[in-house]
DNA sequence: CAACCGAAGTGAGCAGCGCTCTCTCTCGTT
DNA sequence: AACGAGAGAGAGCGCTGCTCACTTCGGTTG
């Protein structure tokens, strides 16, 4: 019947990632202090360690959390697109990538922003590190089998490019043209150079309405990767 | 005569920034101590309030000198382009940035990466910051004066990325058409997006050859923008 | 040349931090 | 009922950013 003692120490752990999330939204990564969240705890400074056994493990600990978060709602995104419809599942997809990042800015700022240096990132964060990219690359192999006019933009691919495609086709094991993984790689980063852009503020002061140029410019990515004219309206996708 | 005063002053404050991005580059912007530089310098540790009042005042500092170091390897890029081939321009400007980011991954962090939440950028950092952009944006001026086939790829442009492009149209005092600046802003945050991954690690077991696949990207970008099939090959661009 | 003012550097000190160590108490098991 | 391990208390170490009163010295002015 789940001890009490396990029930306490599971509810105690994540009182205190509930509190970091909340320090690392006031005040970034640097202004996540285990001091105060042993006081918000009533607890002694030194007693946290029971739970954490450094500043850095709690701060993987809300890595991993992010990725799985944001991982989980790509995969409910695509999997609300009951229609299957290639282009709707990119936008929804793209969309819940940047709804997450608005919803959860300093969450997405640990995952996608500076990493520290000497901070290497252990094993276990590494399978909720995919979760997302997964997402992208079945829309990819979905996209490959129903045949689509691959991708007339971003067309050709560099000979650079199709070698570092062939490295990334050994590895996913998934026999994708090059036409359409070059496309949808071009898209991966470009969507999240324009999350990360809008989140840290690199288009204030550039362009207005930063929503919906997101949502146009996601519009843009899926026709260079679907090869499809998008009868879609900027708004409310997915 | 710059007395000797004033020129001490400048060499401690150069001084004091070159041990500062010393600290940076070993342990990022959190372990930069103000204390462990004085104690470099052979100052007591309140002596370095009399360069910079506080440590956000160095950092800014910092950060506007990248800025500056950034902008000015792009103008120097785009200028050393002879013939003023606008693809090659192109190439030499996205080249010089991956090149600036590979050689001052800790400054690139500091002004690409997560900002701080509580951080206003101080008005002395926006000059700088425009720098690089405004590179780009001559390049699309002069795309545009050339008559290029408007970028036949990226195509067509969504009606929510038209309206933004047109709230940025007045701001550049610039008649740069739908396409091109479409396509520009797109590969604008591909070029940094695709950075950002290589240099934070997301790219890391996904793709070998970063340098090769970023120089191929640049092509595909380059494509997008200016509408024509390159014949430059990877390796050494510029 | 002497007087002076302000800039530069000193040294002590405050509050906060991550983290360690020893100690006590209590829960859960044997 | 006895015991071992987990949980918390409390003191303490060395580090941090930053402040304040104080001294020293450079450059300008009467």
């Amino acid at each position: 019947m789940a001890g009490k003692r396990e029930r306490l120490r599971a509810e105690n752990t994540d009182e205190i990632k509930r509190l970091a999330r909340e320090q690392l939204a006031s005040g970034g990564a640097p202004g996540l202090s285990l001091r105060a969240i042993s006081r918000d705890l009533g607890m002694v400074s030194s007693a946290i360690y029971r739970y954490f056994p450094s500043r850095d493990e709690l701060l993987t600990a809300l890595i991993v959390d992010a990725y799985d978060s944001i991982g989980f709602a790509a995969e409910r995104a695509d999997a609300s697109v009951v229609n299957r419809d290639l282009m709707a599942r990119w936008i929804a997809v793209g969309s819940s990538a940047y709804q997450w990042a608005s919803d959860h800015p300093a969450e997405y700022g640990l995952i996608f922003g500076t990493p520290v240096p000497g901070y290497a990132a252990p094993p276990d964060t590494i399978g909720p590190a995919t979760r997302f990219t997964a997402v992208l690359l079945r829309l990819l192999i979905d996209a490959d089998h129903a045949g689509r006019p691959q991708a007339g933009l971003h067309a050709p691919i560099p000979i650079s490019v199709h070698d570092a495609l062939n490295s990334m086709r050994a590895r996913i094991g998934a026999d994708i043209p090059d036409q359409l993984l070059g496309a949808g790689m071009l898209s991966w980063v470009a969507l999240f150079g324009a999350i990360s852009f809008i989140r840290f503020g690199h288009l204030h002061n550039v362009i207005d309405g930063h929503d919906a140029y997101f949502a146009g410019l996601l519009e843009q990515l899926g026709v260079g990767v679907l090869g499809l004219a998008a009868p879609y309206t900027a708004g409310a996708p997915s």
